[in-house]
DNA sequence: ATTGCTACCGGGAAATTTCCCGTATCCGTT
DNA sequence: AACGGATACGGGAAATTTCCCGGTAGCAAT
């Protein structure tokens, strides 16, 4: 009896391969593949599947990883939630733990090490990469502070990081440049920087703003 | 006879998946694999690897894909290049079609059209993918305005994505702010913004700035 | 030697960002 | 009814960014 286990992910050529290389492990059956997580969602409502292990990509179009993971745990909790990401400095990756992921891998990291951390979550239920630990550990250490943006921040935040001034903003956003002037400073102080450049470069970081 | 094939990409999750897929067409045979430009560079100049097409990852530490594809044209003109990148606002990909590559594709194309890319590629010896035609057609647009920016202007620029003040990178450059001006100017009119966050996020977006 | 080009620098001023101060309203808790 | 807290707003001022005006020095070509 294989290990019956999914993917989503927005890259088609990654998830194919890796799907392939899954099943080359002679060990797992990929029952579900997903371009998102609203595919995924259909897909897992309509059809009668049932994965023990998801990998799910942290970046994605119309529906991310941590919606995903979030709504998979809701859901059905008895999927082990692995997410998988592009760079290690990415800080979403403690919200993709709190969202009910028990492990996270790196896109660089070996296949051998992807088949013993596979292995590893179906028997012990978790896993902890050896190579990542001092990067896991920084990002531990800022969990306290892990950022929770308001959806009005966000919208600013999106909005800061484009050629517009404050006055454009505040007027696109029907509030006065004060007001305005408030989100800046609490969103300065959130996200640790002292200028506006310094804001869009660490939204962009933590992937609170889309490129 | 199969085709001999190469890929460079440093994750190398992708890349032993991409290569197990390239074997499952059963017509290539993968004779080089590397991390990165260096590393194929050092396989490529030890071992007697003679790829007829090289598959090429924008995006690298250490040697990047458009120095890799330089080299290759440079030494290997023989070796079909082609460009892989993950997102298609990437203007650098015309940097890379102007390095010697005579193709390029996305990482969330189908692996249907990367087998066929890569039959045309052998056979016709090069390869336009058509869904991606439109975006093809709008870099080519901004082709002639081609943003050639030059040492200093690059080293500027990623000190203008910091939460530095203009004063700051100047006596780090050991430049006077006046001159700063100037090179804070010519970028302002080359990607044609008109505030530092644009300035900053447009650096991101073409690839002029790491993370 | 003069022209043209590029890199560098300066004074000054308007626009924008950043940071103070304080106020008012709504809302759930006690 | 009093309270904290979240949200929205305003006046004013310093710092920074943005954009003018200009100039010098080196260097290659004519």
């Amino acid at each position: 009896m294989k290990i019956p286990i999914g993917i989503v992910d927005d890259h088609q050529l990654f998830l194919k391969s890796l799907s392939l290389m899954l099943k080359s492990f002679e060990v797992y059956d990929v029952v579900v593949e997903a371009l998102n997580g609203k595919e995924l969602q259909e897909k897992i409502l309509q059809g009668n599947i049932a994965p023990s292990i998801m990998l799910i990509d942290v970046n994605m179009p119309v529906m991310n990883g941590i919606e995903t993971a979030k709504w998979l745990n809701a859901n059905y909790p008895q999927i082990k939630l692995v997410a998988l990401s592009m760079n290690d400095n990415d800080t979403v990756i403690i919200d993709m733990i709190k969202a009910g992921c028990c492990a996270y891998l790196l896109k660089e990291t070996h296949p051998d090490e992807l088949e013993k951390a596979l292995l590893e979550i179906h028997t012990k239920g978790y896993y902890n990469a050896d190579a990542s630990n001092i990067n896991f550990r920084r990002l531990l250490q800022s969990e306290k502070e892990a950022v929770q943006i308001t959806d009005k921040e966000k919208l600013f935040l999106q909005y800061a990081c484009s050629d517009m001034t404050y006055k454009e903003i505040a007027a696109l956003m029907f509030l006065s440049e004060r007001t305005i002037d408030g989100y800046r400073e609490t969103l300065f102080g959130k996200l640790k920087v002292q200028s506006r450049v310094g804001l869009a470069m660490e939204a962009i970081r933590k992937g609170l703003v889309a490129l």
